[in-house]
DNA sequence: GGATGTGAATGTCTTCACAGCT
DNA sequence: AGCTGTGAAGACATTCACATCC
């Protein structure tokens, strides 16, 4: 009971990623059982907190003893979706599409960079670590030959309504946006926004409300 | 009333932003005035969230007419905190360093990076668009020098945790983290955390999650 | 004894709905 | 008439606390 994936809350899932790293360094470590409140204080959450997350997908743990380190790390790849391999595409060649490429963190992790895309004609057609860019015209049948997942748009903020427009229309249900625009995204696809701007701005408003504490 | 900022959800705090960068495309636009129902669908929220969000802040709206675009603007960029400028020492002058430096956006909209430190010894000594790379080892001195208000640490998971403490002993109280790595934070401090491989983790149980669905 | 798994209680955020201003 | 501002209601998420099992 407990095991499917009814109604789980979007933060417990943008927490599992969390645990399943915690888990990891401790499998390094040999480490073979973990409490829920050892991975709390590595976490940055509470016990109880860990208990219920983990409970949407099922009981992983004995009581008394905790959880087995490498069974649960084995699970939470499976819930995540990381015991397989994603194909992603990378559309825009630029410092930011840069950056994510050569972080190889990625691949380790099954994320596979199947095809590079850009519309500037003096990057299209050269290669990166063997991969060779392509032109945004060709998107569609770029995303369908290489039977894409998951795409990257690290494009500017102009165009990238229209980019994501035609990679809906292609089929993909995944996207990571890094352009500041709030995207019009239909049901049944998953937009995710990395928006360095508005990081920083959160910074700054903290750093406002901070000084308005101490009155 | 009201306009003190008293208990304002996080989650409010993250759409400010949002919101601003929505009236400046409409100021850019001529617009002088919008309704809470036109920001919404602009910003992917809904009327009412709109209102309640900015009414932690003030009344700023004209019943039966709306918000005056320029200075709704005007008013958000003061309580954001953009309406002065910060300054930004960049810690890690590797691939997402460099592409978070070139995307000048930043220095458009008040944030000016005054220092960068590496470890690495062949990067110190160089500069980047007329900044010199510092040794990290003399990272105190140089966020006291530069009044530094904001730190941008663009480095390896190992070392994270150990410059978050520097950092933090030498009196900044602003962060943003770019290593998957949860951090203990001290309370007084903000660190916001962009953490790509969890972006890409939550596609992937997203897309996991989707198809569980069709049964 | 020790730690899980989970209903119940609490807290937080969002949505509703409408009074009140222009 | 139109749209804001806001208490109240509702939905959602977190924390508590304890029975349950190893």
């Amino acid at each position: 009971m407990g095991s499917s994936s009814r109604k789980v809350p979007a933060s417990t899932a943008r927490r599992l990623s969390v645990y399943l790293r915690t888990l990891e360094t401790f499998e390094a470590e040999g480490v073979s059982t973990v409490s829920s409140g050892t991975m709390a204080s590595r976490g940055g959450t509470t016990a109880a907190q860990v208990r219920k997350d983990l409970s949407h997908f099922g009981s992983f743990g004995k009581r008394g003893t905790g959880y087995p380190v490498a069974e649960l790390a084995r699970e939470l790849r499976e819930i995540i979706g990381l015991d397989r391999s994603w194909r992603v595409a990378l559309v825009g060649a630029g410092r930011i599409g840069s950056a994510l490429f050569e972080y190889g963190d990625f691949r380790d992790r099954g994320f596979r960079i199947v095809a590079l895309l850009d519309s500037d004609p003096s990057k299209v057609g050269r290669e990166w670590g063997g991969i060779p860019v392509l032109p945004v015209d060709h998107l569609e049948e770029v995303l369908h030959s290489h039977s894409v997942e998951i795409v990257v748009l690290a494009v500017p903020a102009g165009v990238v309504q229209d980019l994501l427009d035609r990679v809906v229309r292609a089929g993909v249900r995944a996207v990571l946006n890094f352009a500041p625009t709030q995207l019009k995204v239909p049901p049944g696809v998953t937009v995710n926004d990395v928006n360095l701007a508005m990081e920083l701005e959160a910074l700054s408003f903290a750093l406002i409300a901070q000084q308005g504490d101490d009155e």
